[in-house]
DNA sequence: CTCAAATAGATCTATAAAATTCTATTTTAG
DNA sequence: CTAAAATAGAATTTTATAGATCTATTTGAG
């Protein structure tokens, strides 16, 4: 499936559908899996929908035993070490900006 | 990583932290992301601590070219024929319920 | 076939995220 | 080193989700 010719709502759908398949694959009800979670019947029913939070999404994956796929979901990047070499091991925390006026240092003195 | 033995903040965190390792692989700020989707710097900022709904991480994961990622998030479940076999060809929409009183018929009469 | 249970959907209230605007800190281009 | 830009964090208003309850439809165990 590619995800890149469907629509954000499509997508959320999606999830939602794959989410209740894992459910159905234990055999629980969505009132189970509420009261499992803590989380309300409609939260569950939202889920399944495809609206719901991050934080909703986690609490049911770790109740049906489905938290490992988080780790495909979004791999972790691995660095090549020529990547690395090319940074001289600077590992960037920032996107780099675009500097407007590259300010003198005694402009104010002309 | 296993996730099973971490709580939900800090999955969510973790989360965060992979998404704005994807925008710096682009070299995006924050801004330019929020500018491409639509959404607002805060959101971005948000998605990047793992506060975020659905639809946001959807609509940033498109913008940063990593949407095939959800293919391997939980996988379409394939039903294999042995399986489809014990089911007689039937596919569960629904968990099993629990029966409290298997009413009679006519049980209104006695 | 029946009908109890599961699920969908809709409406309220409460709560949290989205958007907007500030202030403060940190990174990094020059 | 310096200052501009990027990012973090907090307060406020708007909007969407979580939660609770109700109605309606659909599934499947018996």
């Amino acid at each position: 499936m590619d995800f890149y010719t469907l629509s954000d709502k499509t997508i959320e759908k999606e999830l939602g559908h794959r989410i209740k398949a894992l459910r159905l694959r234990k055999n629980m009800t969505q009132k189970q899996l509420a009261a499992a979670t803590t989380l309300s019947l409609n939260s569950i029913k939202s889920l399944e929908s495809g609206r719901s939070k991050l934080a909703t999404l986690i609490a049911v994956l770790r109740e049906l035993e489905a938290l490992d796929h988080l780790e495909n979901f979004i791999p972790e990047i691995s660095i090549s070490p020529m990547q690395l070499a090319k940074m001289q091991g600077h590992v960037r925390k920032r996107a780099s900006g675009e500097r407007l006026r590259p300010q003198a240092k005694d402009e104010s003195e002309w």
